[in-house]
DNA sequence: GGTTTACACTAGCGCTTGCTTGGTTGATCT
DNA sequence: AGATCAACCAAGCAAGCGCTAGTGTAAACC
């Protein structure tokens, strides 16, 4: 019987229907194709997930938790000045849509089709990033690097974050540095010209 | 038998699915549902629309040709200055939330579920009104009132602001020309507080 | 060396899906 | 008065859906 578990198959598993549930959307993803990617068949999946539910769960649970801790691990690392960590935060942001971009769409764009329980158990891991942001930006305002309203601000530059996802070329010339200083120039009342 | 008419009905009918797409989400609204929504059964459905993906296709369009209209509007009644001009546009947008919500939710988040026929066919309104923001901010970045590189601000405002539509609350204190000024206010380099 | 465990298979059940077919109604036009 | 037409309904088909039940097998454990 399944369970819970975490095996090392079952984050391979993962991976793939991460990748899946992007290019098909969770609903037109079917457990046989789900299947067939993983090189099984459509049955054994449910060996290592209780349902399709909780193979959602999963993804959108992995990404999340890899986006905190390399936010968490990029203000650790940075300077003290709310300069430098706003900057941690954009890059760290950007960074992970190269590495786990995926698991990040997901979590974006098939959010609301996670049931209730599920819903209920991620919404802390979100809200324990989005806290994180807010966080920096409130210091930034403190230190006078910004202006205005502190909810306004922070969700207009997690939507400029988030939107990312829908134009980002990671082949492209511009590297997460480069979005996340220009990022940071936008906001910030400095004058100077790219 | 049914045509891409434009019946009076068929508006009425539109509406509705914006509606149940919102809530539901394109794949999980059945034709079931969409007809005991509108007082019919799902097989007279079908003499409104060719199949399923056409109710999709007609719930975008009329949403992004309101928003395109409704810019084009904003820019003729306003000033000159690009400060007056980035004003409209971001009001605009966001007073489009107030009164078209539903038709953009749909636009933004099932635009992957248009066919590549359906997906042709719209994106050159969904260009132009992106063309449009690209102008003004054009404009803004001549005038000095803003800086950066073209293409990347106008994608982090045009993230900002479509982002609203998962936070922003019509009934709230925060008026649209709240939230424009505020957004206006933190990409110029002006360095009044609120 | 017998038992357990992890992982996979085959086969298919019960249900829902988008859509079709053939026919009925009441208003409008000639 | 007859013809036309948009709008609707009842019934159902074929395909696909998530998921289950029961079995096989090789490695791991006591």
């Amino acid at each position: 019987m399944n369970v819970v578990n975490e095996s090392p198959r079952r984050k391979e598993l993962t991976r793939l229907a991460a990748q899946l549930f992007v290019q098909e959307g969770f609903d037109r993803t079917t457990v046989r194709m789900l299947a067939q990617e993983m090189g099984i068949k459509s049955g054994s999946l449910f060996h290592h997930f209780r349902d399709k539910q909780e193979i959602l769960a999963a993804v959108i649970e992995e990404g999340t938790q890899n986006a905190l801790t390399l936010a968490h691990q990029a203000l650790e690392e940075c300077g003290d000045s709310a300069d430098e960590r706003l900057h941690a935060m954009a890059r760290a942001h950007l960074q992970t849509l190269l590495t786990d971009r995926n698991a990040h769409v997901v979590a974006l764009y098939e959010w609301r089709r996670l049931d209730a329980a599920a819903r209920a158990h991620l919404s802390h891991l979100r809200d324990a990033y989005e806290e994180l942001w807010e966080r920096v930006i409130d210091e930034a305002l403190a230190a006078g690097l910004i202006h205005g309203d502190r909810f306004l601000v922070s969700r207009f530059v997690m939507g400029a974050l988030n939107w990312t996802v829908r134009w980002y070329d990671p082949e492209g010339a511009r590297k997460p540095d480069d979005l996340a200083h220009e990022l940071v120039a936008m906001i910030t009342s400095s004058s100077r010209a790219s």
